[in-house]
DNA sequence: CACTTTCGCTACCAGCGGGTAGATTAACCC
DNA sequence: GGGTTAATCTACCCGCTGGTAGCGAAAGTG
């Protein structure tokens, strides 16, 4: 019970800061904005973070460890190479998308990272790398996929969905699932798998 | 003579900048840090900039119109929409590498510039999105492209290449050239064009 | 060589904001 | 209901940094 209250309090804290950095920037946002967007005051903050550096970090690592999981998810479904890199890339999609605020944080706040957080947070992106790498690879190997360079792919199709967070809006044209579903599509064109039209 | 020497200085400072923003980010960097670096002081700095903030527009503002200029060259080539969409998405991964750090400050710092220098940027990116919206429209009108929603590719393939300057590595494994071809590869297969190899 | 202009520097200020110490209040418990 | 503990606030500090005023030195000029 008590943990639970600790807990939530947690998370109070940490959707006002991502609403406000994504709002201000991680710089333009002080703990007093903070706290008073939360009706507290700043010490009340240092009970649940260690410093403002330790809230960006609580801010980002989760978001980008979800991105690793939906990838592992792809890979990990039975299926072809086609099928997963179509969860996969739908899986990463929709976490660029639900949690655009705190992915937006990331690559822009980088550089205000404490050291060891930007590290675990890079070899969790390594991670990443090697999983749609591996996937492109078996596609290649199992001749559903035509990828003269497979890292570069990788970054190419990672980077198209990444990217989203600059310009997807909530409420645009789009629902969440035809974004997937058209993001999985351009991705398995670069992959040069033909008869797109025959998996509709 | 003097106008020289005042358009170098204001270089000078433009390049130290860059390079200290790109390493550090704009708020990690002080104006005694760029002045330490140039040997000068900061009183110096502001001979030639009007703020803080005046200087990180001018180290944006110019990228981004080359970028939109690239596409604008691809644009207004002589040849087929194929072939315009190659030499827009070979100039524009041109400039993103070739200008990789102010590209990177751009997308980071953005929450950084003050609104003026912002509305005047974001003109500028709609203007990239057109044009590039507008070349892909033609290809599909043409018969060249098959694509079913142009807005969203042309969001993806800007996407896939702007995010370049997240993993380019000066002295990697491709050349820019290599890496400018391959990227209009990527490019033409997500715009549909089939016999990639019949242009090799 | 005196006079002027140009240029950059020394020295300073003021506000901001992360972080903390200690008081204060509320909750809990015999 | 007194006493203890946990939670949060008030009030403060201090280092940092963007920005400026005014000085001094050098260089150009007749």
């Amino acid at each position: 019970m008590r943990d639970e209250i600790i807990a939530y309090k947690r998370e109070r804290i940490l959707e006002e800061a991502v609403k406000l950095f994504y709002a201000r920037g991680f710089t333009g946002t002080t703990l007093d904005d903070i706290a008073a967007e939360l009706g507290v005051t700043k010490p009340f903050i240092y009970t649940h973070f260690r410093s403002k550096n330790d809230l960006l970090a609580a801010v980002c690592l989760p978001t980008i460890e979800m991105s690793v999981a939906a990838i592992q998810r792809g890979v990990d479904t039975a299926g072809s190479p086609t099928e997963k890199l179509r969860l996969a890339v739908e899986g990463f999609t929709r976490v660029v998308i639900e949690r655009q605020p705190n992915i937006a944080i990331f690559f822009r706040e980088e550089k205000n990272l404490a050291p060891e957080a930007l590290a675990e947070i890079v070899q969790t992106q390594k991670k990443f790398d090697r999983l749609l790498s591996k996937l492109l690879t078996d596609g290649v190997e199992a001749g559903e996929f035509d990828i003269p360079d497979v890292s570069l792919a990788a970054l190419a199709i990672g980077g198209m969905i990444s990217w989203s967070y600059t310009w997807h809006r909530p409420n645009g044209r789009l629902s969440i699932e035809e974004l997937c579903g058209r993001m999985a599509d351009f991705a398995l064109q670069m992959a040069g798998v033909r008869l797109i039209a025959a998996m509709a």
